[in-house]
DNA sequence: CTGTCTCTC
DNA sequence: GAGAGACAG
């Protein structure tokens, strides 16, 4: 936890990407620790090359702040998983996604590339002590390595914000909106909205000590 | 969940 | 500078 907040383990990220696609992957990640018995992930920046219009690759990034902090064109991730301790079956997934907005019309799966191409990229070998010749297997064969879709998405957030609300007027607010979206809440949604209806009503009636 | 911004102390 | 709360995607 305290390695985590150095700044030299900060990267800038596009907005968008880190509340968006990047949160659904993290997302999907926490969701690995239900079904796996360990998860390990590796997160970091990559500036790529890109070809212009001559065909010519040049390595372009843009940098920010009074102090030129640079910024990563792209980020990686790789997630080693292991079923259990004993039966020792692991799988691995490494992708590399554009630090600019994905939009759910995009699949996990159109990021993914082997472990090879991501250590030539990155200039680093990952998890120097697991044997790559034994049989390590595809995360997204073993796994689905599907992201929540829009609908899913949109109903986790909305339970999230259910859960924190703290007035009657926004609570409704916060329901509208899903409604705006095209969204019907499902039953657990449903759930946590009239249990907070509840705990609000209770407060904000004057008449109850 | 991922964040930022503003206000107070 | 930290903490709390409002707000946005």
């Amino acid at each position: 936890m305290a390695e985590t907040f150095y700044l030299s383990n900060i990267v800038p990220q596009n907005y968008e990407n880190n509340a968006g696609f990047w949160n659904r992957l993290e997302m999907y990640c926490r969701e690995l620790t239900e079904r796996f018995r360990d998860v390990w992930v590796i997160s970091g920046p990559l500036t790529l090359p890109q070809a212009g219009e001559d065909k010519k690759k040049t390595v372009s990034y843009q940098l920010i702040g009074k102090d030129d902090v640079a910024v990563p064109t792209h980020l990686y991730k790789v997630i080693l998983v292991r079923k259990d301790h004993s039966s020792d079956v692991l799988a691995l997934g490494a992708f590399v996604v554009p630090n600019a907005p994905i939009g759910f019309e995009h699949q996990l799966k159109e990021y993914q590339v082997s472990l090879t191409e991501l250590e030539r990229m990155a200039g680093l070998t990952f998890f120097p002590k697991l044997d790559k010749s034994q049989d390590v297997k595809n995360l997204c064969l073993l796994d689905s390595c599907e992201l929540m879709d829009f609908k899913q998405f949109t109903l986790y957030i909305t339970g999230r914000k259910v859960k924190g609300v703290k007035s009657l007027v926004k609570l409704e607010k916060i329901m509208a909106e899903l409604k705006e979206a095209g969204i019907t809440p499902d039953e657990y949604l449903t759930k946590v909205y009239f249990e907070k209806k509840q705990e609000l009503l209770q407060k904000e009636s004057p008449q109850v000590k």
